[in-house]
DNA sequence: TAAAAGATCCGCT
DNA sequence: GCGGATCTTTTAA
C-alpha cells in the first residue's frame, strides 16, 4: 500500500497526522541528494477560514483543488516559500503545510543553503526554513511527488501515543482550531 | 488601479 | 521580545 493511495480521504487531520514520519526527499541538479522525516505539519481545507482554499477556486488555489500527492508551493512575506502535500479527493480544497523536517541525508548540502553556523535541528525547523534548506520555490509548484526532483516517501504510522495536537501557528483566523500536528519530544518542531 | 494582508525569518536589544 | 525586509495574491472600488 503506496502512501499515495491514503491521501484521497477528505478528513485532513487525519491525513496530517498520516504524514508524520514520512520522508521528503529532494534530488538535486547534480544528483545530491537532501531529505528528511516530516516531524510537524497543519491541516487546512475548504472548509477552514485560515485556509487558502476557503475562498474558492483562484490562479492560486487551483493546485489545492486538483488532485492529491501533488505539491502546493506558495509565496508569502515578500522573500519566503511555503509547502504543502496536496490531499483529498480532486475538486476539495485541501492540503497539509509541512512545517518542519528531521534531516537524515545530505545534511551538509542543505547547510550550504541556510545562514551559517546553525545547529542541524535548525536547518529545518520552519515551513520557509525547510524550503530555504531543500531549494523548493514556485518551479516545484504542481509538482507530482511520486516521482523527483521532490519525492514523498510513505513510511509507517506514527502511533496517536506519540503524536502532539495543537494550535496552529501564523494565522489570524481559525486561531483555536487544533490542525497542528508534531511528533512529541522531537527537537527538530519549530515551535513546542 | 490601488491597497492591505500575509500558513515567516533573522538580527539586534 | 521586537521590528524590518520585501512582493505576490486577492479583493474592493
Amino acid at each position: 500500500m503506496m502512501i499515495f493511495d491514503e491521501l484521497d480521504v477528505k478528513d485532513v487531520d487525519t491525513m496530517a497526522q498520516r504524514l508524520l514520519g514520512c520522508e521528503l526527499r529532494r534530488t538535486l541538479q547534480d544528483g545530491y541528494i537532501i531529505g528528511g522525516a516530516i516531524v510537524e505539519v497543519e491541516a487546512y481545507d475548504q472548509t477552514d477560514a485560515a485556509s487558502h482554499s476557503f475562498r474558492g477556486i483562484t490562479k492560486r488555489t487551483k493546485i489545492m483543488f486538483g488532485p492529491s500527492g501533488y505539491s502546493y508551493v506558495y509565496f508569502t512575506y515578500g522573500m519566503h516559500y511555503c509547502m504543502n502535500i496536496v490531499v483529498g479527493p480532486e475538486g476539495y480544497g485541501a492540503a497539509v503545510l509541512i512545517r518542519a523536517l528531521q534531516l537524515t541525508e545530505g545534511v551538509e548540502f542543505a547547510r550550504e543553503n541556510r545562514p551559517p553556523k546553525l545547529a542541524d535541528e535548525q536547518l529545518a525547523n520552519g515551513p520557509a526554513k525547510l524550503c530555504q534548506a531543500l531549494l523548493i520555490n514556485k518551479e516545484l509548484n504542481g509538482h507530482d511527488l511520486r516521482k523527483p526532483p521532490l519525492e514523498l516517501i510513505g513510511a509507517s504510522e506514527v502511533s496517536a501515543g506519540l503524536i502532539v495536537n495543537t494550535t496552529r501557528i501564523g494565522i489570524s483566523q481559525e486561531k483555536d482550531r487544533l490542525r497542528r500536528f508534531y511528533i512529541k519530544g522531537n527537537s527538530y518542531v519549530s515551535k513546542l
